[in-house]
RNA sequence: GGGGGUAUAGCUCAGCUGGUUAGAGCGCUUGCAUCACACGCAAGAUGUCGUCGGUUCGAAUCCGACUACUCCCACCA
C-alpha cells in the first residue's frame, strides 16, 4: 500500500494501468461456456481519422457496459477495428498526389493502392491509441481492418452470395453523382440543404404556333441544352390542345414535342415543365415513358461537353446557369425571375450540389427487409430509445435499391470480371461474366470490373465478418458461436440507415439458425449528438471542437468520461463544454483525498475481502450514522441495477455523485471525525469507511476505470494480480449474511441530525458567528429526540462547533431555529436584536401559516376526503399536525421575545 | 408535405408510473486557510415548470390545441 499525495494526478496512474491491464491480458475475451457471453463491436472508426468528443461520448459508453460486465462475472469481449473510409481516404490521398505534382490517373490503379496503403500505414491507428488513452477495453488481439485480406474475402463472399441469389445487379440508372469526387454515391450519402436560389420563368415559343409561347419555370436553366420535351398536365384545360405540338428550344435551338404527362402538377409553376431526361430523376422517368431523346450534356465532373454547344462547353454550372439565363434575355425569353428557397443535394464528402447521373451502377435489392422489420417491432432487437424504432421503420417501408458501386480505387474491388474480346457484353452469359471471390483461372482472359464496393457495402458485415465468418476454422478460433449474437451496440442515430438497419439485414441473411442467432446484436443503444454549448454541431471549420487529448491530458480520462457520462441523458443531444470534465476531475479529486483521509485516520488493516473488513465491526458499536451510510449504499447500488437494464447512464454518475459526496463525505467522514478520538468505536467506523470505500470503487469503476483500479489497490481491497474489473459491485447479500443490513430507521435518524445540524448552522451565520468554534446551544425536544441529540451529543458539538448543547424548555431571550429536533436556541452573551430576529421567525411564521392554510383547505374539501386514497389523507393530517406544531413553537419563540 | 425531439433557477440539465415545501452542477452572495480535499467547507439568494384549454379531489408530470427552437425523411420543376 502507498502513500497517496494530496492532489491527485491522473497521467501517471492512468499509463501506470492500462500498460498493466494490457500486459496482463485483462481485455481478451475468451468463450467460455460456464459463464453468460457478453460482447460489442466497435462502430469502426475511418482508420485515419482522430478521436473526437463523438467518439468520446460513443467509446466512453462501450466501455461502460463491457466494464460492467466483467465485473458482473461474464465473459466479455469488445471487438475493436478500423474502416477504410473509401472515399474520404481516396480524396485525401489524391491531394497529397496533387501537392507531388502527379494524380491518381497518372500512376494507375495498383501504384495508386499501394500509395493509398502507405499512407494508411503512415497516419491510420492514431485513432486506435487516443482510444487506448480514452481507457477503452477494447480486446486489441483481434484488431480488424476492413481492408484485411480475410475481411475482403467476407466482403466478396457476400457480393458473391448475393449475386447469385440474384439480388445484385448492373444497370444503367439515374444515379446521385458527386462531380468532385467523380463517383456514384447512394442516396444516403445525399445530404439535403435548404438553399436560397432563384426560379426562373420563360417562354419556349410553339412551333405551330408561332408568335405563341408557352411559359416555363424551372431553377435550373443551365440544363435547357439537354431539354428533349416539355410536358403539360393532360387535364389541364390551358394546355391540353397543344400535346403532340413543338415548341422551340432557344438553344441550341431545335423543335422538341410538347407531351402529356399526369406526373405535371397543374398547379405548380406555370403548369408546364420543361423535361431533361439526362439530368433529372423526374424527367428521366418521364423519357422512359414517352421514349425521349436522352441529351447528356455534361462531362463526369459537372462541366459542359459539346452537346450543350460550343458557348457552354467546358463552363462550370454556375457559368453555365449565368450564360443560359443571359442568353434568354438576349433572346426575349426570360418574364422573370423571383427568389426561391429549396431543397439541394448535397454530395455528403464532397460538399458541392450532386448531380443527377445515368451511369451504368452495381445495385443490391436489400435481402430480409421484412424480417428486418419484424426483428425490431418484436423486440427480438431492443432500440434505446425506443423511438428510433419509427425512424427504422419508416425507411425500410421506403426502401430503394442500394448502388453498391463506387468509382474510386480504394476500396473492395467488385469481383466481377468480363471476358476480353467480347464486343457486347451479356451480363448474363456466363461465357462473357464471370463472379467469384478468387479471380477466374485463366484471368489473363478476363479484365476485372473498375468499380469498388460502398465502404458500408463492407461494414455492414461487421459483426459477424470480425468473428471470422466466412472461414470454418477462423469462425472457431474467433468464438463466433460464442460471441454472436453480439449484446449490445452503441452508436449515433445519423448512421442508422448507414450501418444499423443493414447490419440487422446482413445479420439475417448470411447467419445460421432462427432469427435470434441470425440478429447481429440484441440491443441499439443511440447515443445523442455532441454539440457545443450554443447547440452547433462540433466541427473542424468551426472550431468548436475540443480536442479530447488536451483534454485528457489536462484533466484526466476518468474526468472526461465522467464528466461526458454525467450530462448525456439517454438520447438527447448533449452541449459540452470543458466545466463539465471539470465536476469530473473534482471528483476524482474528492475521492482521492477521501481515501488519503482514511489512510490518515488510522492504518489500514486486512481490507482484502467484505467478510474480513466486516470481522473488524463490533456491531455493538454501530450507530444510526454508520448504518445510515450502508443502508445508502445499498439503495445506491440497487438503483444502479436498475438503471444499467434502462441503459440510464446520467442517472447513475448523478447517484454515484450525490451518494459519495453528499452522504460519505459530507456527512459521515465528518461524523467519523469525532468518533475516531473515541478508542472503542474507531476500529468499528475505520471498518465501516472502508466497505463504502470498497463499494464505492466497485460501482464506480466502470465510469472512472483507472482511479478506481489505483485505489483498489493502495486502499488493500485487491491483491497484486487482481484487478477490480473481476471483482462483483454487488455487497448487500454478503452483507447481509454478515449481519449488516439497511437499516431504514437509521437512515430518518441521520436525516434528522442532519437537519439539526444545518439548523444550528444556519443560526450561527444569521449571528454572524460561523467560525465561532465555543458556541452554547439549549435545544427543547421531547424524549424521543431528545435522547437522539444526547446520543449523539459529541458529534453535534462537533459539526455545530458548539461547547455544549443542553437540553432545556422554556429559554428565553435567545434566537431560535426549528429542527428535525426539537427547537434549537443559541445562547448569546449580547443581547439579540429582537426587532432582526421578529422578522425572521415572522417570515417563517407565514410560510408555515401558507402551508396550513393550504393543507386545511385540501382536508376541508370534501372531494379530496372522499375520493382521494387513506394514504394520503393520513399524511396531510399528519402534516398538518407538524406544521400547526411548528406553528405554535413559533409563536412561543415571538412572544417571548 | 410527413415524422421525431425540446421548452423547468442567470447557464446546462434531472425530475420515470400525477400526491408533503420542484432538485443537481456551474455561476452568484456571505463567511472560512478547521489537522482529507480551496479541484475544498459552511450558510444563502434566485423558478408565472413555453402559452391556452381539458381530465382529476389534486398536474411540471396525463390529454388536446397553439407558439418558439431543432433534427430526420420526402424528385414538385
Amino acid at each position: 500500500m502507498s502513500e497517496i499525495s494530496k492532489a491527485y494526478t491522473p497521467s501517471e496512474v492512468e499509463n501506470k494501468w492500462y500498460a498493466k491491464w494490457v500486459a496482463e491480458g485483462c481485455f481478451e475475451g475468451r468463450a467460455d461456456a460456464s459463464k453468460e457471453a457478453y460482447s460489442i463491436v466497435i462502430p469502426p472508426p475511418n482508420v485515419t481519422g482522430v478521436l473526437t468528443m463523438g467518439h468520446v461520448l460513443n467509446n466512453t459508453i462501450q466501455d461502460i457496459l463491457i466494464r460492467r460486465a466483467r465485473q458482473m462475472g461474464k465473459s466479455a469481449i469488445w471487438i475493436p477495428g478500423t474502416d477504410h473510409a473509401g472515399v474520404a481516404t481516396q480524396t485525401k490521398v489524391e491531394k497529397v498526389l496533387r501537392g507531388e505534382g502527379t494524380s491518381a490517373r497518372k500512376l494507375g490503379r495498383e501504384k495508386f493502392i499501394e500509395r493509398a496503403k502507405d499512407w494508411r500505414d503512415k497516419h491510420g491507428g492514431i485513432i486506435i491509441e487516443q482510444l487506448k488513452k480514452l481507457g477503452a477495453s477494447c480486446d486489441w488481439s483481434r484488431l480488424v481492418h476492413t481492408l484485411d485480406d480475410d475481411y475482403s474475402e467476407a466482403v466478396l463472399t457476400a457480393f458473391v452470395k448475393l449475386y447469385k441469389q440474384g439480388y445484385i445487379y448492373r444497370g444503367k440508372r439515374m444515379v446521385n453523382w458527386c462531380p468532385v469526387n467523380l463517383t456514384a454515391l447512394s442516396d444516403e450519402e445525399v445530404i439535403m440543404k435548404r438553399e436560397a436560389g432563384k426560379f426562373y420563368k420563360m417562354k419556349y415559343e410553339i412551333a405551330e404556333e408561332p408568335g405563341k409561347f408557352l411559359e416555363i419555370c424551372t431553377t435550373r436553366p443551365e440544363t435547357i441544352m439537354g431539354d428533349t420535351a416539355v410536358a403539360v398536365n393532360p387535364d389541364d384545360e390551358r394546355y391540353a390542345h397543344l400535346i403532340g405540338k413543338h415548341c422551340w428550344r432557344p438553344f441550341p435551338r431545335a423543335k422538341i414535342e410538347i407531351i402529356g404527362d399526369k406526373y405535371v402538377d397543374m398547379s405548380f409553376g406555370t403548369g408546364a415543365l420543361k423535361i431533361t431526361p439526362a439530368h433529372d430523376p423526374a424527367d428521366f422517368e418521364i423519357g422512359q415513358r414517352h421514349n425521349l431523346e436522352i441529351i447528356d450534356i455534361m462531362n463526369p465532373d459537372a462541366t459542359m461537353n459539346e452537346l450543350a454547344g460550343v458557348d457552354f462547353k467546358g463552363l462550370n454550372r454556375d457559368e453555365a446557369r449565368k450564360l443560359a439565363v443571359q442568353k434568354l434575355k438576349e433572346l426575349g425569353l426570360l418574364i422573370e425571375i423571383q427568389d426561391y428557397e429549396h431543397n439541394v443535394g448535397y454530395s455528403e464528402r464532397g460538399d458541392v450540389p450532386i448531380e443527377p447521373r445515368l451511369s451504368d451502377q452495381w445495385f443490391l435489392k436489400y435481402p430480409k427487409i421484412e424480417e428486418a422489420k419484424k426483428a425490431v417491432e418484436t423486440g427480438l432487437i431492443k432500440f434505446w430509445p425506443k423511438r428510433w424504432e419509427k425512424t427504422y421503420i419508416h425507411w425500410l417501408d421506403n426502401i430503394r435499391d442500394w448502388c453498391i458501386s463506387r468509382q474510386i480505387w480504394w476500396g473492395h474491388r467488385i469481383p466481377v470480371w468480363y471476358k476480353k474480346g467480347v464486343e457486347k457484353i451479356d451480363l448474363n452469359n456466363p461465357e462473357h461474366v464471370y463472379v467469384g471471390v478468387n479471380p477466374p483461372k485463366d484471368a489473363e482472359n478476363w479484365v476485372q470490373d473498375e468499380d469498388s464496393l460502398d465502404t458500408w457495402a463492407s461494414s455492414w458485415l461487421w459483426p459477424f465478418a470480425t468473428m471470422g465468418w466466412p472461414n470454418e476454422d477462423a469462425m472457431d478460433k474467433k468464438s463466433l458461436k460464442y460471441f454472436y449474437p453480439t449484446s449490445d451496440l452503441v452508436t449515433g442515430p445519423d448512421i442508422i440507415f448507414f450501418w444499423v438497419a443493414r447490419m440487422i439485414m446482413a445479420g439475417l441473411e448470411f447467419m445460421d439458425g432462427d432469427d435470434a442467432q441470425k440478429i447481429p446484436f440484441k440491443n441499439v443503444y443511440f447515443t445523442g449528438i455532441i454539440r457545443d454549448m450554443q447547440g452547433r454541431k462540433m466541427s473542424k471549420s468551426l472550431g468548436n471542437s475540443p480536442d479530447p487529448l488536451e483534454i485528457i491530458a489536462k484533466y484526466g480520462a476518468d474526468g472526461l468520461r465522467f464528466g461526458v457520462m454525467n450530462c448525456a441523458p439517454q438520447g438527447q443531444d448533449i452541449l459540452f463544454s470543458e466545466e463539465r470534465v471539470q465536476l469530473g476531475r473534482n471528483f476524482c479529486n474528492k475521492l482521492w483525498n477521501a481515501c488519503r483521509f482514511r489512510q490518515m485516520s488510522g492504518e489500514l488493516s486486512d481490507n482484502s475481502s467484505i467478510e474480513k473488513i466486516a470481522s473488524r465491526i463490533d456491531v455493538s458499536k454501530l450507530d444510526a450514522d454508520d448504518l445510515a451510510v450502508i443502508t445508502s449504499a445499498i439503495e445506491t447500488s440497487k438503483a444502479i441495477d436498475k438503471d444499467y437494464e434502462e441503459y440510464q447512464f446520467n442517472s447513475i454518475t448523478q447517484r454515484l455523485y450525490s451518494f459519495f459526496w453528499t452522504d460519505f463525505c459530507d456527512w459521515y467522514l465528518e461524523v467519523s471525525k469525532s468518533r475516531l478520538s473515541d478508542e472503542s468505536a474507531k476500529q468499528t467506523v475505520l471498518a465501516v469507511q472502508d466497505l463504502c470505500l470498497r463499494a464505492f470503487l466497485l460501482m464506480l469503476h466502470p465510469f472512472m476505470p483507472f482511479i478506481t483500479e489505483e485505489l483498489w489497490h493502495s486502499m488493500g481491497f485487491g491483491k497484486d494480480g487482481d484487478f477490480i474489473q473481476n471483482q462483483n459491485p454487488h455487497f448487500e447479500e454478503e452483507l447481509s449474511r454478515l449481519g449488516i443490513k439497511a437499516d431504514a430507521a437509521a437512515l430518518n435518524t441521520t436525516q434528522n441530525l442532519r437537519d439539526f445540524v444545518s439548523k444550528a448552522r444556519a443560526l450561527k451565520a444569521q449571528y454572524k458567528l460561523a467560525n465561532k468554534r465555543d458556541a452554547k446551544f439549549y435545544a427543547a425536544a421531547d424524549a424521543e429526540n431528545a435522547a437522539a441529540i444526547l446520543q449523539n451529543a459529541e458529534k453535534l458539538k462537533k459539526l455545530c462547533g458548539a461547547a455544549s448543547i443542553e437540553i432545556k424548555e422554556n429559554v428565553s431571550d435567545c434566537p431560535a431555529t426549528l429542527s428535525a429536533l426539537g427547537t434549537i436556541y443559541l445562547d448569546l452573551s449580547d443581547s439579540i436584536d429582537s426587532e432582526a430576529e421578529k422578522k425572521r421567525l415572522g417570515k417563517e411564521k407565514e410560510k408555515l401559516q401558507g402551508l396550513i392554510n393550504g393543507t386545511n383547505a385540501r382536508l376541508a374539501n370534501q372531494a379530496f376526503v372522499s375520493k382521494a386514497p387513506a394514504k394520503v389523507i393520513e399524511g396531510a393530517k399528519a402534516q398538518l399536525a407538524q406544521y400547526q406544531a411548528k406553528l405554535a413553537e413559533i409563536e412561543k419563540l415571538l412572544s417571548n421575545l
